[in-house]
DNA sequence: AGCACA
């Protein structure tokens, strides 16, 4: 019985219902945040247009990890709304790439068949650099629990455990909707608070110190972007 | 609701 319309399973999802009003690259990096627990992501696809925004598509490496992400991730409260999430009907353009398979697409529908047949005969070599602008966020596919965990940042040596989470080496542009979104997901979560003031870190508070301790071994060393590893401790208290 | 690759 395949469920979600009957698609096969495919390495790249698609997600819709998503809240129109995040901006397409925090939702771009939030989704690359959310879904990479899951498994090394190739791209991440959204575009704005009428017809498309509410959409995106994330592009896994292996099909068992959008499999997982089908499953696990269905209805999760994303920026407020529940994610619907099914297998992308066609292969990704950078799995295509990958395969060797890509091969530029017409514009129009039928309507440029002639043309494609033309182009077909003249034998063009085409191969088209293209300088593929890739996804907003290269992370070069490390999930957190394979990331480079971040040096001893000195100074917090010795704070023992307890129930706030001290983020550093954020992206300046991580909101706190972001980080909510990667933190909710464990159980114990109450609320993330940044400070205008001091870009690139975070507090983000549990329920208890146990709580915490298991979002921080999850999510230690996390990329949002491949240049910020986050850097969790407990927080001073 | 809506399946693309700016």
């Amino acid at each position: 019985m395949m469920l979600s319309g009957d698609i096969p399973p495919n390495q790249t999802i698609y997600i819709k219902n998503l809240n129109e009003k995040v901006k397409k690259e925090e939702l771009k990096r939030s989704l690359y945040a959310l879904f990479s627990q899951y498994g090394r992501i190739l791209d991440v696809v959204a575009l704005k247009t009428e017809k498309l925004r509410g959409q995106a598509w994330v592009v896994f490496s292996e099909v068992t990890a959008a499999s997982s992400a089908v499953r696990q991730m269905q209805s999760f409260p994303f920026y407020d709304k529940p994610m619907r999430i099914q297998y992308a009907k066609m292969k990704s353009d950078c799995i295509a790439k990958a395969d060797g398979t890509y091969v530029p697409r017409e514009k129009k529908k039928k309507q440029e068949e002639k043309a494609a047949e033309k182009r077909r005969k003249a034998e063009g070599a085409q191969q088209t650099g293209s300088a593929a602008n890739g996804p907003a966020i290269h992370n070069n596919g490390v999930s957190a629990s394979q990331s480079t965990r971040p040096g001893k940042s000195g100074s917090q040596e010795s704070v023992p455990p307890n129930n706030i989470l001290f983020i550093q080496n954020l992206p300046h542009e991580t909101t706190s909707m972001m980080l909510q979104i990667l933190f909710q997901q464990y159980p114990g979560f109450r609320e993330v608070r940044m400070i205008e003031a001091k870009p690139g870190i975070a507090f983000v508070e549990f329920g208890d110190d146990v709580q915490a301790s298991i979002a921080m071994q999850a999510l230690q060393g996390f990329k949002i972007t491949p240049q910020n590893p986050m850097a969790i401790a407990y927080a001073k208290k």
